[in-house]
DNA sequence: AGGTTAATTTGAACAATGTTCACATGAGTA
DNA sequence: TACTCATGTGAACATTGTTCAAATTAACCT
């Protein structure tokens, strides 16, 4: 037995083909909406059968799922990067930021947060806490301004104040409803947290 | 001609059934969810064939989207019959009516801001009107409570308020996040009016 | 290398569902 | 009552997710 497990040939293939589904998939989703997405579509643009994309993804919400994993993922990479110098910068940061890339990966957002699955299936917890986990990315900047207060409260808190921001960007980005111009939308979060941390009794940044 | 229009057989019961037919569309989006609404089962509970569904909306989405028309318009009437005596009271009264609301009608909610066209067809530009004059509900009472700050502004304050409330509810009774309890959800919108309200420096009610 | 095997891939067939339209039905009218 | 035409019907079609028996092919053995 060889430790370094050599990759077969089977293997690399399957790998390379689930990495270009998943490119194709994400493609489609962001450019024409997940409503665009169809098997027969992603499976000719990858070069296989459908069954194949069955045998890989066990069935297409799979596909979508995995999709959005990958969003989760790569959302809370961007929002990681935000510097944690300042607690109240880092607040501005993350808010920006999330509006930065809510703006660029619109279509992606609305299938992580928009999609249900088929018949009664839950939604794999896995990713939910990553979302979860995303929302309290709030949680230590707001512990540090506010440190007498309870963790459980500051929890909360961080939740409920993500979710604000959400509920701002993502209804702004709506160009079903008349979108808000994006720098216009840029403002609009800023002064929301500088009312919002005002009134938490934290010194805005303005 | 009879100026007051007789209404023919005929049409009686094309709007019996129209009635009808909305309101099984209504239910079973309601209890089902969106995505388990389907024209033979809306017609089959209708008692008629899905030909008369098509004669009477032209295409499925026009049930949807007449189902979500009356959707706002329900979601109007009860947000219009909050009390506007003090304009604080009737801040908190806009939210914790739009909470009940949603809680009471999650899916007809979900219908209303999830449900993309078909196609790349607009979303019919009355609904969109009447979901932005719903949120601009709260602008008369900021307008009373804020008179010194521009008018544009306040316009801006009130949708970006209402959607940050709609945010945190939307999420908040996302059975597939982990749902937060009703009681404490309240208590979450109203503290965070609380905070938001001190920070534009309108004393809240607390 | 060639033969054997087992896993993988395929795509035709099936199932579910939105949509159409030629025909049947029946309300209105003379 | 008979005729006409708007309306209703549902079988047939189009699209799309899903399955699975057969074909293919990588992996292994001698």
């Amino acid at each position: 037995m060889n430790n370094v497990q050599e990759e077969s040939l089977r293997d690399q293939k399957k790998n390379r083909r689930r990495l270009l589904i998943l490119e194709i998939a994400r493609t489609i989703i962001s450019t024409k909406g997940l409503k665009s997405l169809k098997v027969r579509d992603v499976a000719e643009a990858a070069g296989c059968s459908v069954g194949s994309v069955y045998n890989e993804f066990g069935d297409f919400d799979g596909v979508i799922l995995t999709v959005n994993q990958e969003t989760v993922q790569a959302l809370t990479a961007r929002l990681a990067g935000v510097s944690a110098e300042d607690p109240v910068r880092q607040l501005y940061g993350l808010a920006e930021t999330y509006l930065e890339f809510f703006a660029e990966h619109a279509n992606l957002l609305r299938s992580l947060f928009e999609h249900r699955m088929e018949d009664d299936r839950p939604y794999p917890d896995d990713i939910l806490q990553m979302v979860m986990d995303a929302f309290a990315l709030m949680h230590p900047p707001l512990v540090r301004l506010l440190p007498d207060a309870d963790d459980v409260k500051i929890a909360l808190l961080s939740r409920t104040l993500f979710s604000a921001v959400h509920g701002i960007i993502s209804l702004g980005l709506e160009e079903r409803m008349v979108a808000v111009p994006p720098q216009l939308l840029r403002q609009q979060v800023e002064q929301f947290l500088d009312a919002h941390l005002a009134g938490l009794g934290i010194l805005p940044l303005r």
